[in-house]
DNA sequence: TAATTAACGCAACATTATTGCGTTATATTG
DNA sequence: CAATATAACGCAATAATGTTGCGTTAATTA
């Protein structure tokens, strides 16, 4: 009987996360909430709604913890971050990129449960 | 004349890269060594080691910072760290899968500089 | 072998993340 | 619709991780 309950600070965060077209880190949801709850509110939000499947938790190649909203379809029950990621050195922004997908051949050894491919260079607002 | 020398320290850490057939983090790295050098040096080795081009950075889509050893041919002077890592949800090993190349495509208005494929699920020991 | 200075150790500081606990407010129930 | 249960909160403390400054040590070179 796990009950989650909505709060203004988890609307909140939720649609910021989902209005944005960029990943967003902690210390940026936090600068733009600007004191709407606390620093450890947004924690503990983010890893719920990360839980609750709401948004996703990507890394940059240099360890940025980001978040970014799943606008994925459930196409048959699998659930899984097929995302590809672009993060730009210029403006830092990490953007989704929903319809490239990456084709790859791996043994079978190996038991991939999810992929996080993430391309780094000039976005084309900074080229 | 920007020189860089060859200390204890220094061999130790790259040997120790070189030598895991998987990523270590700045901890696992200090574990290791035990005592061997401050921690602030293992920051300062592992920093200066990526520029010298010895070993690279790569995030765990957690965002836990790892390095690993640049077996990497220099086919024709172009270097870029073309790496597939596979990240083992058990054990947390993070290994690299040389010879995977994914095939991908992406608008040109995207100038891709890097790109970092990571694979997390279950690997051949733990399965 | 002496001089130069990169690299080091240590201490202090900065940033980021986590935990505990009493309080607040969301959802449920009588 | 008010009373109740407890998820979620704020705040303070603590832990974990990364950075900077500076005097000292030791790798290179002259």
């Amino acid at each position: 009987m796990k009950s989650t309950r909505t709060t203004t600070s988890k609307t909140a965060i939720l649609e910021l996360i989902t209005n944005s077209n960029v990943a967003l880190s902690h210390i940026e949801i936090q600068n733009i909430l600007n004191g709407l709850c606390d620093r450890v509110t947004i924690y503990r939000i983010l890893d719920r709604l990360v839980n609750e499947d709401l948004i996703h938790k990507i890394a940059t190649p240099d360890g940025t913890v980001k978040y970014a909203s799943c606008n994925h379809r459930h196409d048959n029950h699998v659930h899984s971050h097929q995302h590809v990621h672009f993060n730009c050195e210029k403006c830092l922004a990490v953007t989704c990129l929903e319809n490239v997908e990456p084709i790859f051949e791996i043994p079978a050894s190996y038991k991939v449960k999810e992929m996080n491919f993430t391309l780094t260079g000039i976005c084309p607002k900074c080229n």
